[in-house]
DNA sequence: ATAATTGTTGAGACTGAGTCTCAACAAAGT
DNA sequence: ACTTTGTTGAGACTCAGTCTCAACAATTAT
């Protein structure tokens, strides 16, 4: 993944700086991850970006869609990568914290019937089941 | 609404300064509130009880079911009251903030499914649909 | 009742994720 | 080259929420 062609496919003027820092999203892209993490995984490769530029552009990305922020942590705000993966929903183990995500097309039609009665435009929605995963239900 | 009762329902100890806080938070029960909402109103009416406290009591309301919270506001910690009220989802106008408040059994009974064919145990869930109200939607 | 125990209070210090500031700098446009 | 515009970094700042701890109040045991 270039990451290059990823600012300037979303109009990201390219710097130094954004390099390091998309590099290190794109590294966590299969995990759900928050700011500070991104952070983290700066300093351990001993890559030198200030704190504030990578807040910046976590938001940035947040908001030209390459992120999309995730509510599983009160404390932090959490993001998942949008490229190669389409909108789903989150079981999350109360116990572990594992998540499990999932797709359902028949929810997401009745909730767009539940807009359509109450007159509402959706735009988007979040679905987050809390409960236990099996290995902690057993357990 | 007999603050003492709710109080001794829930086996917390009755202090004047609780029964204060309860009964601020009685008079917002038909709103979504934070913990400084409930603040605001007591300094309001005059009635000195400290932060702390009204933090704790909303806290121990939350564990016990009076009150469960709802991610309605990133900043904030929103609650409601959950007597005189079933479960129910949201849809909320990103534009004016008005929230719309929605029951749906169709939609539990997939989400139910689901958990079903992830062997995950379902405990709560949260569905908040964002989007734009009529108003605003054809301002 | 009285004493011993346990839970609660308030004022303010503290925490920490996230934001803001602003001068120095770098990229893009002319 | 020169000007304009966007970006950077260091650290100060914000502010919802938590913690501390000595004084106090409610409950339980004696």
């Amino acid at each position: 993944m270039d990451t290059n062609k990823l600012l300037s496919k979303y109009s990201i003027r390219s710097t130094k700086a954004r390099q390091e820092i998309a590099k290190a999203i794109i590294s966590l892209r299969h995990k759900h991850f928050c700011a500070e993490e991104v952070i983290e995984r700066l300093r351990k490769k001993e890559i030198k970006v200030s704190r504030a530029s990578a807040y910046r552009l976590v938001k940035l990305f947040s908001k030209r869609g390459v992120l999309r922020p995730v509510d599983l942590n009160k404390r932090w705000q959490m993001y998942e990568t949008s490229f190669d993966k389409n909108h789903h929903d989150h079981l999350y183990c109360l116990n572990c914290g594992k998540i499990i995500e999932f797709e359902n097309r028949a929810i997401e039609n009745l909730q767009t019937k539940v807009c359509k009665e109450k007159k509402f435009k959706p735009l988007k929605h979040s679905l987050k089941i809390l409960g236990l995963c099996r290995e902690c239900d057993n357990a």
